[in-house]
DNA sequence: TGACAAAGTTAGGGGTTCCTAACTATCATG
DNA sequence: CATGATAGTTAGGAACCCCTAACTTTGTCA
C-alpha cells in the first residue's frame, strides 16, 4: 500500500497543498485569501494554482466554493508537511538553528530531498535523542563544540 | 572583505555557474557542449543562459568565444561548490548515504540551504570527525543504531 | 432589501527556463 | 583549399508562475 499517488508535483504547487493542508487542519476548508496570505502571493495567483491541484485530483475546488484537498490530495500534503517538519527538527534540535530560520529553511528544502535521506535524517534524529536519554547528548555536546569553534575565530581577530 | 558579489542568482543560474566553473577545472575554459552536456539541457539553453550571466557580469562570454568565469563569477561559483561539497559530505559521511543519491540530493539542495545552516552543518562534519578520532564515532554510531531500527521494521513484517 | 465591503475571479502581461528546427561558424582532413 | 562534421546560435514557441487592474460574487447590516 504506497502513500504517494501519482505524478511530479512542482515546488511551487507542492507549497500550496502544504499551506491549504495547515489551514484546512484549524478550520475546516481553507479560503483563498488566507491561502494567498500563508503564501506572501497574489489572491489571483492562488485561483490559478487552485485550477492546477483540481486537475490533478489533488483538490476539491469549484469557483467562489470551500476549498478541501482530495484523499490523494491529502496523502501528497501529509508527506510535504512529514518532511518539512523532520528538517526543521534537524535543523532546530540537532544544529541549534533559530526556529525562524530553520521554517524558511525548511520550506525550501523540502522540495529538494527525496525519501532516502529524509529518512535517514529523521533516524538521525531520534539517534540525537536516543543519546539524550543515555547521557551522551550528540546535540549538546555539538552546541558546545560549535561555540568554542566560533569562539576560537572570534579570538583570532582581536589577539 | 565579503566574498559574495551582489544580486540575487535564480537556481538554474546557479547551476550552469558551477558546471562552468567545475568543467574550466579541468580543461580551461568550458566548452558550451559539455556545459549542456553536464546539465541535460540542449546547446541552445546554454547560449541563453550564458548571455544572462555575462549581462550579470559572471561570466566572460562572446558568441564562439571560449567561456570563463569573472572574478566574481568564481567567487559565486566557488560558494555554490562549498555549499554542494558540505552539502554532500554530509549525507555520505555522517547519515551514510550512496555517493550518487547524496550527488544528486546536494545539486537541488545546494539552493535552498542559507550560510547559517551551511556553516553550522560544516561545522557538525567536523565534530563528528573529531568524535571519530576522539575513539566515540558519532557516524559509526549511528550507522548501527540506523540499520537496527531497519531491521526492527523489517522484522514486524514477518513475525 | 439594498448597498457596501470583502473575497474571489478573469483578462492580460512579464519573466524565466526550456525545447525543436533551422541556420552559421569553426575546424580537421583529405 | 574545399567540404563535411561538429559546435554554436537564432528564431519561435510552450509551460510555469507570478503580477496588476478590473470585474463578479458573496455576505453583512442598517
Amino acid at each position: 500500500m504506497k502513500t504517494e499517488s501519482g505524478q511530479e508535483l512542482s515546488a511551487s504547487l507542492e507549497d500550496y497543498l502544504e499551506a491549504i493542508f495547515n489551514l484546512a487542519d484549524e478550520s475546516e476548508g481553507a479560503r483563498s485569501k488566507d491561502i494567498a496570505e500563508a503564501l506572501s502571493v497574489a489572491r489571483s495567483s492562488v485561483t490559478g494554482a487552485l485550477q492546477a491541484l483540481r486537475e490533478k485530483g489533488l483538490a476539491n475546488y469549484r469557483p467562489y466554493g470551500c476549498i478541501t484537498l482530495t484523499e490523494s490530495g491529502q496523502a501528497r500534503a501529509a508527506e510535504v508537511v512529514r518532511k518539512h517538519n523532520i528538517l526543521k527538527s534537524f535543523f532546530v534540535n540537532v544544529l541549534g538553528v533559530d526556529a525562524d530560520v530553520a521554517q524558511q529553511a525548511a520550506c525550501k528544502a523540502e522540495h529538494a530531498l527525496g525519501p532516502e535521506i529524509i529518512s535517514r535524517l529523521l533516524s538521525f534524529i531520534k539517534y540525537v535523542t536516543e543519546s539524550h536519554r543515555n547521557g551522551r547528548d550528540v546535540a549538546e555536546e555539538f552546541r558546545q563544540f560549535h561555540e568554542s569553534r566560533s569562539g576560537r575565530k572570534a579570538r583570532k581577530i582581536e589577539p
